[in-house]
DNA sequence: CTGTTAGCGCATTCAA
DNA sequence: TTGAATGCGCTAACAG
């Protein structure tokens, strides 16, 4: 900068305002600073500005795995208010590696970005962050539990309700037998549609097999690996709720593999509303989501944040709807 | 770090050593620091460590669209050497808005991040890059186009032929009819696939049908479309080649809603061999990639970079296989 | 409108 | 093994 300084004839802080404030240098001072910022390829080293001003512009988005489509949907949103207040989006995959969860709080505790969107993510910081005098940023999208902080601001669905809307329909559709497979052990994600499904068990004055109740891991294999050991016990069920899009996909896989057809012999209800789920064979009845709202109300939340204002709602939850395709059938008599 | 000093009895410049080489501070000391550091919940500030120092510990990694489940796995290989190597990855979406490219290319050029990944986008820079005196650490997986730095170093399978392979296999079940569905209009990513297609029509002495060539945006959707028109048309093909296996999926759901079945009707070729293929219903045959090879190698090359070594090999080409499943079967006579 | 001055928080000399 | 002094590149007062 002192260098383009020199070559134009100026001192560095007219260089500065040219980047900063272009407005306040005068028209002609400006072109020439231009001109020699051009050609030497210049660019104001960000890191010193951002030393020196304490922000960055940069949000980062910490999800547990970019693989899950649904994440795909949400940050779509984010990406568009982002460009709307000129934040710069970062993803950070989270629970790749146990140190992360040091190098992800050292990297907020520093601030390295101004605020923090958690995306499904399993409390990725160290103790460390609870002790910090300034909790930084942070708002949760879905869900995500950072103990010792609690009360962070989030929006998502309703999960408890949506768990049991899933539910509902299967038992609707004449099922009794329903099976239900949530995410890894003591997941946060899913817990809340588990115990939906679970109420709705409850009213409808049915008792829940609990070997059919079996953990996914959120993912095509662990839905499989679950179908899988369902389908092997005695007494199939008629019907299974897999709490997300991608678990009932391992379950069609498992459930092709065993010769049974979807929806003939076994509903299957998934929660997430995907785009995968429309265009699966047969298509999928699930949760829908407002992925895309629950991305914008989440940045706009955590920038409220950043200007340090008050937030009165803690907590926003957004609507979701049971969409209904061809992997749910009534129960054959 | 100041009140650290103050508040453990000892100055600045002990602080900062316990914590960039705690083995040259007296333990007595190092445990009073720790101490300290522990109750106030402090973190050295990143920013001013990164300005002092002039590097970030960050890799930026920056894909086309996040949604692709192939870059998930190519993810996979670059967070597990990331970690080797105790980098943080952080993934940056492009092309969600042109604005972005102004965004990256100050991002870099600021040096916020030590080097960055291209993985399959399309010259996200503006043109200040070439201007710049010195060329960022930058490393192409897969494809990728920067006017003006056309030899960055790149890691990839060799696509012309991989291409030429999966429309072989076609050829040898005796199709003849064979479309073609590419990502957009000049897309970097697809381009040599769909000239391995046209070359091995060529030597099988077929003619491509130009109307079978289509463009489908890689994405489900665009895939959707693409096959829809194919179907419209008089004279349907016998075989459609999917330059991704996503563009695949929308084929899949078109080819059901149209009541014709895979492969009986119409066999379905795709590209990349994501976790999807598999699971499909049938089972998708593609190209598989190895994705997290393509990853981890990627990020071994930009740290050379980073290093300041020269590059010998500026292109690494690995190795691309054909899996046969089920979505492909010989010409019915 | 522009230049001068000072200092952000840290790592790195150099002495002690 | 520790401390005091210097400066990284930039922005924010304040003067001119």
């Amino acid at each position: 900068m002192k260098e383009v300084a020199e070559v134009a004839g100026v001192s560095v802080t007219t260089v500065s305002r040219y980047f900063n404030d272009p407005d306040s240098v005068k028209s002609a001072t400006r072109s020439k600073v231009a001109e020699v910022v051009q050609e030497m390829g210049f660019a104001p080293n960000r890191i010193a500005r951002n030393f020196r001003t304490g922000s960055t512009g940069i949000i980062v988005v910490v999800v547990s795995g970019i693989g899950d489509p649904f994440f795909t949907d949400v940050m779509e949103g984010i990406n568009r208010v982002a460009s709307e207040l000129s934040y710069m989006i970062l993803i950070k995959e989270a629970d790749a590696h146990p140190v992360a969860k040091d190098e992800l709080t050292n990297f907020i505790l520093s601030k390295q970005s101004d605020g923090i969107i958690l995306l499904g993510a399993r409390s990725p910081f160290s103790d460390s962050l609870k002790n910090s005098r300034v909790i930084p940023p942070i708002v949760i999208c879905c869900e995500a539990v950072v103990p010792g902080l609690e009360s962070l601001p989030a929006v998502r669905i309703d999960n408890l309700a949506a768990g049991k809307d899933a539910t509902k329909h299967l038992l609707q559709l004449g099922h009794q037998k329903i099976a239900c497979i949530g995410g890894q052990e003591g997941s946060i994600l899913t817990r809340e549609r588990e115990m939906g499904f679970r109420e709705a068990m409850k009213e409808a004055g049915l008792k829940v097999n609990e070997a059919w109740v079996a953990p996914g891991s959120l993912s095509i294999e662990g839905g499989r690996k679950a179908t899988r050991r369902i389908l092997k016990m005695g007494g199939k069920p008629t019907a299974i709720f897999c709490t997300n899009d991608e678990m009932a996909l391992g379950a069609y896989a498992e459930i092709a593999a065993a010769g049974l057809r979807i929806p003939d012999d076994i509903s299957i209800m998934g929660y997430d509303n995907t785009r995968y789920a429309e265009v699966m064979t047969p298509p999928l009845t699930t949760i829908a989501q407002p992925a895309q709202e629950i991305g914008e109300h989440g940045l706009y939340l955590l920038c409220s944040l950043i200007q340090g204002q008050q937030i009165t709602n803690p907590l926003e939850i957004v609507s979701h709807k049971l969409v209904v395709r061809d992997s749910t059938a009534p129960l054959r008599g």
